[in-house]
DNA sequence: AAGCTTCCCAACCGCTCTACG
DNA sequence: GCGTAGAGCGGTTGGGAAGCT
């Protein structure tokens, strides 16, 4: 993409782990230089590696600003809040994890997680089992906890299906970051306003302790706490904001508020 | 202490998307 | 409009560490 291969038909590139040689050499060239086309950082550094292989390198281990070590339990009720909504979205969960790389995420996810969420979801079953052979009342619980699980499958699988489908999307963090595009007519339905720039380049170099900051608190804790009738009780306040405000009517020839439209699709991709 | 199993994490692979000529 | 190459993403794998018998 503009990026000329600087030599051709080479495939002559190491594998396996880095080495603190490499390590150096990439980092050093990468804050030297910046990374440019991935393709020749290889060459320009030195190193035996693939474009590809540098990137990855950089972008999970010697980027500045990453976290290291254990994930708080804040990170972790955002991890699983978040992939009931999205799905294995990785990147995008990342996005929401300041410090955090996908790739941490998804191994979390893979090695921990999952078992968590499975438990969790047997003694859902359990408990459902329990409830339905007590009284009417318990009996609605029961089923409100069930809608509750499957609105956030719902949830996950629209998201699915968007993408499947040729309709245009918006997911949830994409949503998100409306709030900040829209900065001065959002909406603060889930307190997001903290000054977070998902679309800076520069916000993760500026990242060394994410813990201390407005955003690492009131975000994590936000989203830990939010319901999915919240969350889609939200969408539809957040739609009706967008109305109020003048937002939708940004959209040349549309008139979703009354057209049949769904949240899901029709409103928030024009923007 | 030795052997075996499980877990964790870094890295690779293959695919899709996107930009450019 | 098409082909090509780079970037990015999600799934998977391999090897070392930790735990267990």
């Amino acid at each position: 993409m503009g990026c000329q291969p600087l030599e051709k038909g080479k495939p002559k590139h190491k594998k396996g782990l880095w080495s603190p040689e490499e390590d150096n050499k990439l980092r050093n060239y990468i804050l030297k230089q910046g990374h440019g086309c991935w393709s020749s950082v290889p060459i320009k550094a030195g190193l035996q590696r693939s474009g590809k292989s540098c990137r990855l390198r950089w972008i999970n281990y010697l980027r500045p600003g990453l976290k290291r070590g254990k994930f708080t339990k804040q990170e972790e009720e955002t991890i699983l809040t978040l992939h009931h909504m999205l799905g294995n979205k990785w990147s995008q969960i990342s996005q929401h994890l300041p410090g955090r790389t996908d790739n941490e995420i998804k191994n979390y996810w893979h090695s921990y997680l999952k078992k968590k969420e499975a438990k969790a979801k047997e003694m859902d079953s359990h408990n459902q089992i329990k409830y339905a052979s007590s009284s009417s009342d318990t009996m609605e619980s029961s089923n409100s906890l069930k809608n509750l699980a499957t609105q956030g499958t719902q949830s996950c699988n629209f998201t699915k299906e968007a993408s499947q489908s040729s309709l245009p999307k918006l997911l949830f963090a994409e949503w998100l970051s409306l709030d900040q595009v829209n900065s001065a007519n959002s909406v603060d339905s889930f307190g997001l306003r903290n000054g977070f720039d998902q679309n800076s380049t520069l916000q993760e170099a500026a990242i060394h302790d994410m813990s201390d900051i407005p955003f690492g608190g009131g975000y994590h804790r936000c989203l830990a706490n939010i319901s999915a009738p919240e969350i889609l009780n939200s969408e539809l306040k957040y739609a009706n904001q967008m109305a109020e405000n003048g937002f939708i009517h940004c959209v040349p020839g549309v008139d979703l508020m009354s057209s049949n439209f769904s949240m899901s699709n029709d409103a928030i991709m024009y923007i």
